[in-house]
DNA sequence: CTGCCGGATATAACATGCGATATAGTAAGT
DNA sequence: ACTTACTATATCGCATGTTATATCCGGCAG
């Protein structure tokens, strides 16, 4: 996978004008920025056009990008008919927090015996930007990322790319869903707590406890999200048919 | 006329969604067929040209099929550079297996309540196959695939296709090397022997025991693999040109 | 003789145009 | 009035042409 890490947040204010770089990756992080966001509603059609006269850009880098991003499955692409955001039902959360429960104690195991005193500073302040983003309520899509931080800061000296590109890939997919936990503010809490006592663990090299507590957090915060998406759709039911206007920060077109 | 568009030859009744081929899809599957079989060898660098003109399209089908390969791991696109494919390092096989120790065993245990009389005898059709083919040492490139085959009717009833596609990819990035386990006919042996023996635990529904197996299958095969691409390489570093078999009709400047 | 700089060439990245295909809307027939 | 078929439009898919960038080679200077 042919990820930039390095430089990932330079661009964020232009609304049009694409920086240097490949076109085609500039468009591909823009759109997944937007979906995990959740600026693109699920179940939203990507057009091709759209997206194009958008970024001021052709229509072949935006192919390029959707077809990446369907590789990465935060799209679904149809043959002539475009692509679009999925709905994720609860059984798809269920499964990509298996995964993750199940990928990340590994690479947490692998990674612990090599954590700095800086990674551990470096997670520490991960934390407390996450304890302050949360009297924010209109910051909600930071929470997201600050969680992928967090843990990807724990994960990073188990040096497994390959490991990590998936379990990076099964974040993304659920991502945007993140500002449903919202609702459940004692989930984030406890989620939080959860956060404090896994570093406190890898601080003291624990490997077994850290890594059962993790899978048992990630296992929490894949139930507690199924759930809070389970009341939603329920909610969802009783509405109208088509005015899904609660996230009405789409995109698209205008 | 190298590309038929009607043929369908592949995929195994796990895809939900066999639509029509476009001729990215089409490029796609036919360079990665390729590609696991050997027939592009590592390192080789696939020049869009070339492939364009070998398969009489033109060159959008075939980045866009690039795309595809490098977001699923085959292929590295780096920038205004072209697309190679990379050599895998023991390291990169003994993850690559690890990932697959994790995930396979899991799904394995959530299909095996549902599988059918029908999936056995499939799966002990395809071993039988298996064993037949190993006979002709020529058909080196059936065994992956047989392989996969026998793994994927085992899993087909878990009905968790996040799993299946990343477990899909995971085997796909390694395949290309199995030829590699040849040159150890016991191994081989060994393998065959350890999937009859999984089936027949399957058969029984004995749940933790066949898991358990399937783990240390994995986990035996991985090293035995990565000893042997150990070997390779070591050989390989004194004569600086390996002649692989068969790659005659391949787009590699020379 | 060697190292650096500049132009030529090859290759990838991007734009535009055209043909193909699906969806929707309308009209006609039962 | 309802269903079906046909047409029109919007969008996707593919091809060709153009631009940008990296690599390679040769000349010039030190």
């Amino acid at each position: 996978m042919t990820l930039d890490y390095t430089q990932m947040d330079q661009e964020t204010a232009s609304d049009t004008a694409i920086p240097r770089r490949s076109l085609t990756m500039a468009v591909a992080d823009r759109l997944r920025d937007q979906i995990m966001r959740g600026e693109i509603p699920e179940g939203a059609q990507l057009r091709q056009d759209a997206i194009a006269t958008q970024y001021q850009v052709s229509r072949i880098p935006v192919r390029e990008a959707l077809r990446q991003l369907d590789a990465e499955g935060l799209i679904e692409i149809v043959h002539n008919r475009g692509a679009i955001v999925p709905a994720l039902s609860p059984e798809d959360i269920e499964e990509l927090f298996s995964i993750r429960a199940l990928l990340e104690p590994e690479v947490l195991k692998l990674s612990i015996p090599h954590l700095t005193k800086e990674d551990f500073s470096e997670a520490e302040a991960v934390l407390q930007t996450y304890v302050q983003e949360l009297k924010h309520e209109e910051h909600v899509s930071a929470w997201g990322r600050l969680n992928w931080q967090f843990h990807s800061i724990l994960y990073s000296r188990a040096n497994q790319p390959r490991f990590m590109a998936i379990i990076r890939n099964v974040n993304n997919s659920g991502e945007r869903y993140t500002r449903l936990q919202l609702y459940l503010t004692h989930g984030m809490k406890r989620a939080n707590e959860e956060h404090h006592q896994i570093l406190e663990l890898c601080r003291n090299r624990e490997i077994a406890p850290a890594c059962k507590l993790l899978r048992q957090h990630i296992h929490f915060a894949g139930e507690s999200l199924k759930q809070a998406l389970e009341r939603k759709r329920a909610a969802a039911q009783g509405e109208s048919a088509q005015g899904d206007s609660k996230n009405g920060d789409q995109p698209s077109k205008s």
